[in-house]
Formats: structure tokens, sequence, C-alpha cells
RNA sequence: UGAGUAUGAAAGACAAUCGCUGAUGCUUUGAAGCAUUUGAGGAAAGUCCGGGCUCCAUAGGGCAGUGUGCUGGAUAACGUCCAGCGAGGGUGACCUCAGGGAAAGUGCUAUAGAGAUUUAAACCGCCUGCUUUGUGGCAGGUAAGGGUGGAAAGGUGCGGUAAGAGCGCACCAGCGUCCGGGCGAUCGGACGGCUUGGUAAACCCCACAUGGAGCAAGACCAAAUAGGGAAGGGAUGAGGCGGCUCGCGGAACCUUCCGGGUUGUGUCGCUUGAGUCGGCAGGUAACUGCCGAUCCAGAUAAAUGAUUGUCGCUGCGCAGGCAGAACAAAACUCGGCUUAUUGAGUACUCAUGGA
RNA sequence: GUGCCCGUGGCCCAGUGGAUAGGGCGUUAGCCUCCGGAGCUGAAAGCGUGGGUUCGACUCCCACCGGGCACA
């Protein structure tokens, strides 16, 4: 249930491309969240943090926040969205509470959720 | 106690829950699921050097270019390391040094100064002579003193002299020859003649090293279809060996243009290696040899995370408790260097005080 | 991964080992004008950082820091 294996992760340069292109865009302070209508069986997701946040570990953190965040609240989502997380400066030096929290919102505000979230 | 020098272990631990990479086993048409197990560093970093490996001749010759530069050793190799020598710095522990050649040649040496590199040089001064009413002028000698400079061509002292001068002598520095110690850099001593600035991180000379590219190397599989037209070159030797040349090699094809068409973030390379740990032996040491044990990440928008609890460390607080814990993540691989950073301990030095 | 290049006042650039580090634009003070512009006169402000070589370094060498380019 709180599953997220590899097929399941955006991976190729043309489903990044694909999704930052035609995706609706939505942020606060912590994140950037692209959203997408699936056309594969299933929904996929993406993270994402740019060179501005810091060293290879501080990005690797953010996304692995991203990641928590996602993993934990997936079923709360509708099945058939690419979602593309993307982290922003201030997300550098959080807890995954707060983390979480910004996600949440964010999805409340896309409109992303499933039936029985709503 | 304070200040400092060198070296330098380790990089919080355990448990629970939810997840991820790889491997193995089972289930399974496939996809996948379950179980067990595994999983970042001392710098993984910067990419500053050097190897392995792969391809191009089997990596060859010469020139050019580039790099290194006290001696001896270590090593697969190095611009690294170890032990010494010399120079410089520090009261000291100790630290720093691209540290060969300036008598093969060329260049540069600004400003200042009378004079800056070859018969060195006379501005002030000193001395002698001539002259003048003269405090002066002229001629000559002189590098001891002053002044300039980073540097004035050996330094100090005594003798000597009209005044001076390696002009003579002693010591010191430098140069040459010889003797002795050391594998050697070099050190010590004797003798000789009496002295030839600096700069080679300027060109250069000498010695040594160096073929080029890089895992996006390279190999394989799959998918796609049609290999079409034009021009030029090719056994009188194409393309290739990324500077030039010699040489090698031996192709029916190669280059350019026009038109058409397809395609993977595929598999291998990819982790057993100058590996790691322990013992013994050799060596001042770097390191080497032998024996035994052991297998310890292989990702590809890139796996180690999140949450909670207990204990340990540091700070604050009477206490419950609260806050904090660096720098930073493999990308073919290994040896160094450099930089970032928390830092227990060990050895030593100096200063002050006490016994 | 490899090979290169650059860093000079606020901005864009020059600069043979010896200059007071130069030019344009900008800033600023004064003059001029009824006011502004233009013009004239003057001023401030700089060699990315740290070492080394040299008598002397923006320049030569080394190590860092920051930025950029090319190729596969």
């Amino acid at each position: 249930m709180f599953n997220l294996p590899k097929r399941r992760i955006l991976r190729k340069n043309k489903e990044f491309q694909k999704v930052y292109r035609y995706g609706r865009s939505y942020a606060n302070r912590y994140l950037v969240l692209y959203a997408f209508t699936a056309n594969g069986p299933e929904g996929k997701v993406g993270f994402a943090a740019g060179k501005k946040l810091g060293n290879a570990v501080t990005r690797n953190r953010v996304k692995r926040l991203l990641r928590e965040s996602y993993r934990l609240n997936q079923q709360l989502l509708g099945p058939k969205y690419d979602l593309l997380l993307v982290g922003r400066k201030a997300a550098v030096d959080v807890k995954y509470a707060v983390m979480e929290k910004a996600f949440l919102s964010l999805v409340r505000k896309a409109r992303v959720l499933g039936q029985e979230a709503k």
C-alpha cells in the first residue's frame, strides 16, 4: 500500500519534459507540484532538486523528503495522474512533518485527490 | 597552569514500524509477489599528477613539443613517500625550499647615482705639483671615507704609503688541485694563485622521462530497409596510426553533396583487486617477503531515507527538561596530492609557579 | 571524462617585469543657465584570494575561489 517501486518513478528525460510542458503547476514556499493526466495504466511520480539547493547531499535529502511525502500519502490521490515534485530553497533544512504538510496542502489545491479522500 | 610543535584513532550505539538497490531461494504463462541477506567516505570532493584496463602497429626510429630537476632508496608508476645533505626561519620542539648549469651563447638589470659589467668608474673627499691677492683654478695620483643603489667586484685586522690600493701578510668567504671520511649529495684537512655581480618560476644548455585517446574506451544484441542519385580520389598504395617525418599496414572501397529511412537512456565491460585483516621475518624508514584467514556497494533523473523509543557525548538549567552533534555522498578501478571539516589520545618544546 | 579560456573602479574594456595602473559610460562637487540638458574644471573608487621567484609582480610559477566555452 505504501510501496513505491521503480516502475512508478519517472526516469526518462522525455517523460520529465512532457510533465513540465503540459502539466499544471502549483507552488508554495517549500515545493512546486506539476500535475498531468496520465495515459498509462497507473500514475507516475518524479522528484527533482535543482543545483541552487546546494551540494549532492542536501539535494538527495530534499528528494527523499519529497518521496516520503508522496509514498505515505499516495492512497489519498487519484490513480490517473503523473506528478512531478520539485524542491525549493526553503526545503533544505526542514523536517519531514513540515514537508508533508506542505505537500498535502498543495495536493488539495491541485484537486488531484481520489474519491475516498473527498 | 598557559602558549605551542608533530602525529592522529574514530566519524555515536541499539531496537521497532513503513519503504528502496543488488544477490540468492520459492511461487508464477508473463508481469510480479514472498522470504533471507546486502548496501557510501576520510576526504567518496576538487580533477592537480601517476598506473592498471580498452582501442588505435605488436606502440617502432628521428625531430619538435611537454614535464621533471640536491643525493640515496621505496614503488606498477608518479610532480608521491622515506632517510639524508645544503640553504633559510624559529628561544625551542620543529618548519619551509622547482635546491642542476651564470667560465657555451643571447637578453634584461628601471629610477637614483660621477660610474652598472669589463683597459670599470673620480661627484664630494684625501694627497702631490703648478698657479693665484684669494676663501680659488688647473694637471696628476688615489677606490681607505662620504653619497646613490637590491648590487659599487672580495670581508676584517696589521703593515705599508705623499695619500692609497691583494701592494704585502694573517684569518674568513669564494675558486682550483690534492689527501681523507661517506655508495652519494657533501663534510674535514693541506697547498696554490690572488678574485671572475644578479637573474635560467628570461631564452637557453645538460640529464632523465614522455606515442595518442579515453569506460560516452571498447565489444555484443535487438529494432529499422533500399542502401538510391551526383561529383572527386584510390595497388603510381585510399582511409588509419589526432604535430611533422621515416616507417608500418594492405582496402575495394573512401570522401563530399542531394534525397529517403530507423533507433535502446538495451546487455556486457562492472567489480577478486598492486584487495582487506592478523601473525612472523628483513629494513633506521618508506616498504618488501612468507604463512593463515576472508569476500566487503554496483546504481544509471542514480539505491542507505523517514518516524519513534532507550542509552551515551556537549551546552543551558536546582530539577522535570530543553537545545545541539562537522565537512560531505561511490559512478571503470587503484596509488598519491590538494582543499573542506568534528576531533579523543600520544610524544615533545618553551614560559611561569610549587614540591 | 577530456581539452581550453577569463577574472583590472559601479558597468564595458586597454595594459613589454620598473607609469601616479589608462580609456569610454556612469557617480559626485563646482562653474555656466531663470531651470534642466549639453559644455568646462576637479574628485572618489580597482589588479579574485593566499603563497613563492625576483632588487622589484597586474604581468612569471604554484595552490585555491568564482565564471564561461568546446568535444565525445
